[in-house]
DNA sequence: CGTCCACGTCTAC
DNA sequence: TAGACCTGGACGG
């Protein structure tokens, strides 16, 4: 699931599941990784602990709250992380951090595939952009501040997933921005779209919010918040893996599906 | 059984 | 700009 909405939700989900009024502030009491993982262990609560959650684009912090000191934990999910509460003792296979709480149950990060990372101690990356939904002025004027930049030399489809102005736009999202475009060419130069059709920065707010809102919005209930998300999203998601839709290779192999209309154009800038 | 494919980064020629 | 990093589901023989 992971782009820029299920970090949200994701971060909705930790902090619904670890609110001070579900029981006492000091609600969690150990961490423990699994040692298959190569990430560091997080060997830095003593006792008895609070957790909150933020995102950013496609970072998650987690924050460890004890005796009024605050660690930051960064997660990135990779292709197939979540976080799940489950009855300590019955955690998922592939839990790879496990939060344990003092009423029998744990929060646990999965992630079958192991491509998600974290990192104790660190804010937000340097490298990664605003996110377009919560810093949207910040968005913006990160990407107009850098339009004459090389990486505005790209086409628009690519730029897309760059992560230092995109930050949290991913492979299902740049397909659902971009078809919401009919007008423009996903596989013109960046600059010249941005500059000409700003409409496509709007919409990497909206797309992004409204998957977000179908994930559950703020999570406000103890479902999991991607329980029926398959069909939920079926209203937004009108362009990836549908199989009317034109798809390519991109120049960095990932599958980049687009309006038929485009095919003729992408076959005579790249062939076959 | 085997091959291909997956919502993402990373780092090493 | 290839590959490396991983598991497992879908689908073919």
């Amino acid at each position: 699931m992971p782009e820029l909405a299920e970090l949200k939700t994701t971060a909705d989900y930790i902090n619904y599941h670890s609110k001070p009024s579900k029981g006492p502030a000091t609600h969690y009491c150990n961490i423990i990784k699994n040692p298959v993982h190569k990430c560091m262990d997080v060997d830095i609560t003593k006792g008895l602990f609070s957790m909150s959650a933020e995102s950013r684009g496609k970072e998650l912090i987690v924050y460890i709250h004890e005796s009024g000191k605050t660690t930051p934990i960064r997660f990135t999910m990779g292709m197939s992380g979540y976080f799940k509460v489950t009855n300590t003792g019955h955690e998922p296979k592939h839990a790879h951090l496990k939060f344990y709480r003092k009423d029998g149950t744990t929060l646990s990060f999965v992630d079958v595939r192991r491509f998600g990372k974290w990192k104790v101690g660190e804010s937000w990356s340097s490298n990664r952009g605003p996110d377009p939904t919560t810093e949207v002025e910040k968005f913006k004027n990160n990407i107009w501040d850098n339009i004459d930049k090389r990486a505005f030399d790209k086409d628009i489809h690519l730029m897309l997933m760059n992560q230092q102005y995109f930050n949290g736009i991913g492979n299902y999202l740049r397909a659902e921005i971009l078809y919401r475009l009919p007008h423009v060419n996903p596989f013109m130069n960046a600059r010249e779209v941005i500059q000409n059709h700003p409409e496509i920065l709007d919409l990497c707010t909206e797309i992004p919010m409204k998957a977000y809102v179908l994930a559950g919005g703020s999570v406000t209930s103890k479902e999991d918040p991607f329980k029926n998300y398959k069909e939920k999203s079926e209203n937004l998601i009108k362009c990836y893996h549908n199989p009317r839709m034109s798809w390519c290779m991109d120049k960095n192999k990932r599958r980049f599906w687009f309006d038929p209309l485009w095919y003729d154009v992408y076959l005579e800038k790249y062939g076959a």
